[in-house]
DNA sequence: GACAGTATGAAACGTCTGTTTGACTGTGTC
DNA sequence: GACACAGTCAAACAGACGTTTCATACTGTC
């Protein structure tokens, strides 16, 4: 049963590519509730009542509740893995030389939290990524893999690059403390969201931005000269 | 009712105390598995199963599942608004005029996560808060009445006090900065805990502490002289 | 036209949920 | 002894849940 739905999901049809199919709005609408609520509650029926489907649907094309969120997740982390990864790797390459600890810290922030904040499907998924690691449903050490040792690698290698002294050990403290930082921004924004509408937070983000930047560049190199 | 429940929760027998009464293993029993699986993941009759009694107890005691919840959450949260608050208050009185950022930042970082850490009926409540600030199930503001905005409020004052020159809107952005890596490292322990134990990870944690002091310090400072 | 395969639908299944009911103890009071 | 009350219990309640079943269209192939 497994294989016949995966053959399902990896099928396209050839001629229209399924725009707009029963399996598409339940991907949209299930990403918004999951978002918004939780994967436990969250129904079926009000997935597919959002996506204007029967409940049968949700088994049929991806085997069960279990799958859709599954699908959803796994694309959204890669998602979000890249893009600050790809922050780091491209602030290095066009400042050859040239970077500075602040110009790392301030691409990486940004990078972290745009997808999160800012308008688009990522926004508030925050939400999602924190519920899935108080109660999770997927293999647990997926988040660890795909999300927590890339990034902490490419960002602690980074900063031992652009900071002469700081030991490796030094670094990945130093990583948790800048993760801490915006991860906590990241709450904050969808909290007040979720009590006023975020309009009135998002023009302090910038200035966030460049408070972390300031206070972790600081930070980093006390560690660096510590011993 | 509900005024029914009220006078049987603040009623006590005479004469034994009564301890080891039903409600008291259902409180015991609740604050267990609520922290482990939350609340909504949590049922009625894990709960009374647990504490040895029947199900009807839940809503004869506290007036439903909603109500043992309420009763537990209000307890813990004003324990650990207390153990901040004073942390700043006693490092603040013992070394007038002598306190450093390094002393103070040491002293909230152990009382923060001392209770959340360690063995003790604290432990592992990072869980419940994350949870019950993701999913609602009281009143919006009480966690930040009770637990944001005291804490916010004494631990700025501090650092003001203690950094020449740091104005009001930097301390405030430090202390986010500073419950952010907290808040990053409590979470840290609970995953490790769930997947492993957390007994290796607990010896790092005083060296994480000192990490966070010295980041936080020089981060600090690095705001007060920016301008 | 017959057939196979895909997609969708209404209805039902079995299970679990929080809560309520009514009966049964034990205790203290008059 | 009669009564009131707190506490506990098994049983049942009504509703929500994820999933399954079976029937029905539609589509491209032969």
């Amino acid at each position: 049963m497994a294989e016949r739905t995966k053959a399902r999901v990896a099928r396209a049809r050839p001629d229209e590519e399924q725009r707009d199919g029963a399996s598409e709005r339940l991907l949209e609408a299930a990403e918004r509730l999951f978002v918004q609520r939780g994967f436990a509650a969250t129904s079926v029926r009000a997935i597919t009542e959002a996506a204007r489907c029967n409940v049968a649907a949700v088994n049929y094309h991806f085997d069960g509740k279990l799958g859709l969120y599954e699908t959803l997740f796994r694309s959204r982390l890669s998602d979000l893995r890249r893009r600050r990864v790809e922050s780091v790797r491209a602030t290095l390459d066009r400042a050859r030389g040239r970077v500075t600890l602040e110009l790392l810290l301030t691409a990486f922030a940004n990078a972290f939290l745009e997808p999160l904040v800012e308008e688009g499907p990522g926004r508030h998924l925050i939400g999602l990524l924190s519920r899935e690691l108080l109660d999770p449903h997927l293999p647990p050490k997926l988040f660890q893999h795909e999300m927590v040792e890339p990034v902490q690698r490419v960002l602690s290698e980074a900063l031992m690059r652009v900071t002469p002294g700081l030991r490796r050990e030094q670094a990945v403290h130093c990583v948790i403390s800048i993760i801490g930082q915006l991860t906590q921004v990241s709450f904050r924004c969808h909290w007040a969201a979720a009590a006023e509408g975020c309009e009135r937070l998002r023009p302090r983000l910038p200035a966030m931005v460049e408070h972390i930047a300031r206070f972790s560049a600081a930070g980093v190199r006390a560690c660096a000269k510590g011993r």
